[in-house]
DNA sequence: CTGAAAGCGCTTACAG
DNA sequence: CTGAAAGCGCTTACAG
């Protein structure tokens, strides 16, 4: 068993009964070709199960119609999610995805983005703030089509498609704040490389000082996943008894403190309140409801499509777009009761 | 701002003062090339910053080194963590993936199969039995390298690595009829196209037919999801009010129907026996435990990545690969009371 | 061990 | 409107 030769413009050209570049135009500039000849063309194709070999068109075009995502994992709904809507936005116009998961920690993506390029792909999508200066000074260099996604940076070398982290955090932080508690953990994701975790935890970190509370309150950091979220809430329990808001800085991490919670006799809200954060579709059904923040996932997909393709298609530089989050209140977080207000 | 010229043979070729043959030799045959001249070479890549064109080599070698793999969505962990490890195994032997989200149904896979061919794709990944007598026979003729994976298919035209949908499934059943459960509901994913979703009704249905409780069983297809998971179990409620337990297609499902359960103010398993199926994270830490079935996602990718390779490599018909599952007993699950043995 | 040249399958400027 | 020919950037059989 071998591979069959595919067809190829001669073998549609012979049995049409013209030359290869008639063929050609009547793919690619029908209105060139006078009707009945290109008729002839598209039914020999056809007959012939003809289409035309990528590879010769990339090296003749000198494009090759493959951009590259980077994302922390797809294992995570939110990316798979904005992943799904991208590849979407780019297969509507032609493009084909490679994917690249590449972990959470964007300060050493050099070697596996320089792959992508080197295999092909026109423009980025890259998820979050770039860390690697290697990395941008590649992207700047070769004038690669870079589009950023997940965080808003206004101000980098890349437009990007994202959300305020701080300020979205920063709302769910003040409104535990304005329900009166006062010693608060937060449970962020890892912060090395990755500006996102970095903005949540300034932000609540900010919202503490500014409520007089930086003392009694405090951050762990975990890796994103439903046993560190509960091993995690085992700690809080342990070395910071007096808690009464736990922040998460994913619904996930928040998933598995819910759980260990009832292996504690916590009742949440009552004797504790808990937050999540993206509203993945789960938190509105976990006992109790979860407050989260909306994240959103598709729409920053299908965005980050049109505006990669706007800069491929017209290489001029254009600006970020910030997208709206919303805090979901439900019944995980309720305020302070008054014997706690210490 | 435009794209910059790419690097190319010729470039590194003046640079080192050789030809481009020696060029080409130096990276792909080093053995024919002297030693210094081939550091010279290799020291003017490294200055330039050369990687191949690869349209021209896809061009030239007949060969892309790219695969497709054919998902029902990325939006679902099992299939996130199959096409991470698949990713894994193919990116370490010099093949991207195309990656392609085609829904649950395999009956009109054509189309978008096809495109990934055209675009390039040397083999494919396929999840689940190919239902589309269109793409039976395009790949038949083609030759195209196919590995099926999901469902275990020992007769069919393609190597598969999978597992037995219906022995894992007939496997719990079989349990939950041990337990005394006279009046059990499935509730399946969609089955159309869908072998795996069939094999598990069919197991689900023989094995209430040999315990003589077919007439007390019942089969609700839903897609998969939370809330149709919930919106099934208000169903079951209202119309099968005498069901003891119900086993579900899918953890995500069962986590509805789980949730729904509290709402109803049934008490899992004392009331109301649940079951899921893949054994996701979350499973160990839903209230209760959930009984479930593992299902090997990381081996099936990185299994179903080494045989595709071989296909593509050797050209020769490999056999098929079944996997184990396991059956994980946890306390949603457990035996009818006394008063309900009817 | 090294180089000149052919050719992979396309598209398009050029000539008619 | 159509065709002959050049050329995209590689690799490799061939000659030396």
């Amino acid at each position: 068993m071998k591979a069959k030769a595919r067809t190829k413009v001669s073998d549609v050209a012979s049995r049409a009964g013209v030359s290869v570049a008639t063929v050609s135009r009547s793919f690619n500039n029908p209105d060139a070709v006078r009707e009945d000849v290109r008729r002839r063309v598209m039914e020999a194709a056809q007959a012939l199960g003809y289409s035309p070999n990528p590879a010769a068109k990339a090296l003749r075009m000198q494009r090759t119609h493959i951009v590259g995502a980077v994302v922390p994992t797809l294992d995570y709904a939110i990316y798979a999610q904005m992943l799904n809507s991208f590849q979407a936005a780019m297969q509507a116009s032609g493009y084909m995805v490679f994917m690249l998961a590449a972990g959470f920690d964007n300060t050493s993506l050099y070697e596996p983005v320089r792959q992508l390029v080197d295999r092909g792909a026109e423009g980025l999508l890259i998820v979050g703030k770039i860390e690697d200066p290697r990395l941008l000074k590649f992207l700047e260099d070769g004038r690669i089509p870079t589009v950023l996604t997940y965080s808003y940076l206004p101000d980098g070398p890349f437009p990007s498609i994202g959300f305020d982290n701080y300020a979205a955090t920063r709302q769910l932080a003040d409104f535990l704040v304005r329900l009166g508690h006062k010693h608060m953990v937060m449970i962020s994701g890892r912060t090395r490389g990755n500006d996102r975790q970095q903005a949540r935890v300034r932000a609540f970190r900010e919202a503490a000082a500014e409520a007089g509370i930086a003392k009694t309150t405090h951050v762990i950091e975990r890796p994103y996943s439903l046993l560190e979220g509960a091993a995690a809430m085992r700690t809080i329990y342990v070395e910071h008894p007096a808690t009464t808001a736990v922040m998460c800085a994913s619904d996930v991490l928040a998933f598995g403190v819910l759980s260990e919670c009832k292996n504690l006799r916590l009742n949440v809200p009552k004797d504790l309140t808990v937050t999540g954060f993206d509203n993945q579709d789960f938190t509105a059904l976990l006992d109790p409801p979860l407050t989260t923040v909306d994240v959103p996932a598709l729409e920053m997909g299908r965005r980050s499509g049109e505006a990669l393709l706007n800069v491929i298609n017209t290489r001029r530089k254009i600006g970020s777009v910030r997208l709206e989050t919303n805090l979901i209140v439900r019944a995980s977080a309720a305020g302070v009761r008054a014997d706690e207000r210490r």
